[in-house]
DNA sequence: CTACAACTTAGAGCGCGCTCTAAGTCAAGA
DNA sequence: TCTTGACTTAGAGCGCGCTCTAAGTTGTAG
C-alpha cells in the first residue's frame, strides 16, 4: 500500500471496495469512473476523491440503478453545477424506487413469515 | 385436488399473473411448474392451484431467490412431507437475506436522503 | 375448403453486468 | 542478466433469466 503519497494502486482500491480489478477497469472503461491518475509506468493511481466516488456508485448499484442510469449520472456531475437539478431528479426518483422496493419486499416477507410459522405447526405434528 | 374448478389457458394465466408466455412455459420446461394438465388438443390447462404456485414463484423471485434454488424447493414441494424440515429451511434461509437485503437498502437511503438534501439546499443557493 | 388464430416444441438469441484472456510493458530482486 | 509479478489494453466469454424464432398442429370462422 503506497500510504506515502496518498495515492493508491488498482489493488489497493480493489481491496478496500470490495470491487476486483477487473471491475475497476471496465467502470473505467465504459466511463462510470473517470481520469484516474497515472504513474509513470502508465499504472493507475487512485486518490481518496477517487474512492469516495466509487463508494458511492456501490451504493447506486446496490439500490438497483441500472448502469446506463448511472452512466447518466456519471456525465451530469463532469458537466458541473447547472446539472444539480437533473441529478437531485435522479435521486428522488431513486428514492421512490428503492421504498417501492422495500415495501414489496415487506409484504413478501410476510408471506414468507406466514409460510415459515405455518411449516413450523405441520412439523410439530408430524413429530410430536 | 381442484378437479372441479375451471381451467385457464395459457394466455389467461399470463394475464392473471404478469408472467408472459415464453416465460410460463419456460418455468415448466425447466421444472419449476410441474404437472400442467392438457386438453385433448394437447394445450395446457391450468387450474387455480397452478396459478397460486405460480404467485408464489413470483415471490421467490422478487425477494432475490435465485432460479436453481427455486427448483431445488418446486422438487422437495413434489417430494412431500418429509421435506418439510429443508424447506423450512429454506425459507428461514431466505428471510434472513431478505431483511439483511432490507437493512442494507435502508442505510443506502440514508445516503441518498442526504444527497438529496445537500443537493436541495446548493439549489436553493444558486437559485435564491 | 381455406384462412387464420392460438397453441405446441426444441432450440437459438439477447441484455445485463461483469469476468477472464491474450499479449505486452515495466521495475525490482536473485 | 534473467525471472517474477503487477500492471496495461482490447476484446472475448460467461451466467443469469428470460425472450424470441421456426416449424408444426389444431380448432373455428367465413
Amino acid at each position: 500500500m503506497n500510504t506515502q503519497t496518498e495515492l493508491l494502486t488498482i489493488q489497493d482500491v480493489a481491496e478496500a471496495t470490495g470491487l476486483s480489478v477487473h471491475t475497476l477497469r471496465y467502470y473505467e472503461r465504459i466511463g462510470l469512473i473517470h481520469s484516474i491518475g497515472r504513474a509513470q509506468n502508465t499504472h493507475r493511481r487512485y486518490s481518496m476523491d477517487d474512492v469516495g466516488w466509487i463508494e458511492f456508485l456501490k451504493k447506486l448499484r446496490a439500490t438497483g440503478m441500472p448502469i446506463h442510469q448511472m452512466l447518466r449520472y456519471a456525465e451530469l456531475q463532469r458537466m458541473g453545477d447547472e446539472t444539480l437539478p437533473e441529478r437531485l431528479e435522479m435521486l428522488k426518483e431513486l428514492r421512490r424506487n428503492v421504498e417501492a422496493h422495500m415495501a414489496e419486499l415487506q409484504e413478501h416477507l410476510k408471506v414468507i413469515q406466514y409460510k415459515i410459522e405455518l411449516y413450523g405447526e405441520l412439523l410439530a405434528e408430524r413429530t410430536p
